[in-house]
DNA sequence: GCAAAAGTGTTGCACCTACACCCATGG
DNA sequence: CCATGGGTGTAGGTGCAACACTTTTGC
């Protein structure tokens, strides 16, 4: 949604091209440095933030309007999203919506009454996990601004996004521990402190460095590139890869990882 | 659906009352004697069986709505639904229908070209499990006839049903490991023997009596009545019951059951 | 040589699996 | 008293958590 023209047949004929009453909010998670953050996005017009969303096309798949609308903001499109919950049953999801107005270039813009933008919507949620420094936050016609928000000081969110990203984690935490993560999330090759962090902190828990080492090498998703990581004044740590046929053997069948 | 008048004011109407795109399908699971079943629907007009299911209204909560269907289908209202998966990505569900006929009471009725009911439908997945000699199967003016079919001998079903039963399997399955199951499925008061064969059934493998009472005795959601159970020429088993307070926190909470 | 981080091995304990004997009941 | 199914205890193994010392590096 670039351009005005582009704004207006939206909110005028969207239900030709969008499917209606239905939408995706995605839960993005950005892990960097030693720190877990949500994308938040807040829409002109609506004063506050949300999670990122966005209707799916009349034709699309799911898994292809979620990918689209994740690289609308972030400009990702090898990501691991993986859908968790449908919300419908809240008092905001049950009840039409009214005189809800956009403020696109600061003209504000009051919808009809009858518009399809004000029918109830039920909500698919998406979670995402990515290395956030790689992103590049992309603000359009209905975003006036993404941010990374560290992920324990969330504020009050539009609608009823608090309860999905709280679903969302609790969600992503217990599939950490049956899917492989850290390939969209770390370099090439990293070291065994690295990802032990990574694990730490996103399930915001200290780990024992020993056994984290232990039952992580016995899967055997990464291995020993024989190279170490120079980190000054300090041991050097050897560099690991990720098996990328292990790996992607580990996400179609699972694993089993008691951390 | 009990009229012919309701049924033609749906085939007309119905996107006035209910979502369009949008539906819940049901994998009714029932368990009896020693047997997984699941419930299958025959549409009228369709030939062919697929999982029974149906529109959410425009202003119920989609957990109403899955009740709502599963009621209608077999009057049970008290009984455990879990949401598992959102289907929109087959072939089958990016497309529009065309040609939808029914034939209520034996009159073929085909649908108009521009009907509501030919648009794309995105489905949202619910499964249910009950015990089946407790169920009062309702047909109505689209469902021509429902039977319980052995879990391993399920037939080629409609649209993308056999994906979404196996998907609702796989996911019971992994959540009898962490939510309690029984309360719906088994007499108020049970014996030991009764619920290890309930898990058998539904995971279909054989446990160790001796570990699985260890087991489900350890988790404390089920306590001993003092009375025991008459079957005849043989010892007589003790009978148990939920603890309701402790059964409600576990399914709230969750449970771990390493069996 | 010292400060900081990486690497590694062992032991105890809890839990799980595997297994066998006795008990109750009705015919 | 016998056939059948119910009830229970124990020994052995596995795997996890807890824990401390040694190595590497740069200054």
């Amino acid at each position: 949604m670039k351009t005005e023209k582009e704004f207006h047949d939206f909110l005028e004929n969207g239900d030709k091209y969008y499917i209606p009453n239905l939408t995706i909010d995605c839960a993005i998670f950005g892990y960097h440095g030693k720190e877990l953050k949500i994308l938040l996005a807040k829409w002109r017009g609506l004063d506050g933030w949300g999670l990122p969303g966005g209707f799916i096309k009349k034709k699309e798949t799911l898994s292809n309007a979620a990918t689209r609308i994740l690289k609308e903001k972030t400009s990702l499109d090898k990501l691991y999203l993986k859908q968790f919950h449908v919300f419908g049953d809240s008092e905001f999801r049950r009840k039409e919506k009214e005189g809800l107005s956009f403020s696109p270039g600061n003209n504000r813009y009051l919808l009809p009454k009858n518009s399809w933008l004000h029918e109830r919507t039920i909500s698919i949620g998406y979670y995402a996990l990515v290395e956030y420094s790689q992103v590049n936050l992309m603000t359009d016609y209905f975003i006036e601004e993404l941010v990374w928000q560290d992920i324990n000081q969330v504020p009050k969110l539009l609608f009823d996004h608090n309860e999905m990203l709280s679903y969302a984690l609790r969600n992503m935490r217990i599939n950490l521990y049956h899917i492989p993560i850290g390939y969209n999330l770390l370099p090439n090759k990293f070291t065994l402190p690295e990802i032990q962090s990574l694990y730490e902190t996103i399930l915001d828990k200290k780990l024992d460095r020993r056994n984290f080492s232990k039952k992580l090498l016995k899967l055997e998703l990464i291995k020993d590139t024989k190279e170490v990581k120079k980190i000054g004044q300090h041991r050097s740590p050897k560099l690991y890869q990720f098996d990328m046929k292990k790996y992607n053997e580990a996400l179609k069948n699972g694993i089993v990882l008691a951390i």
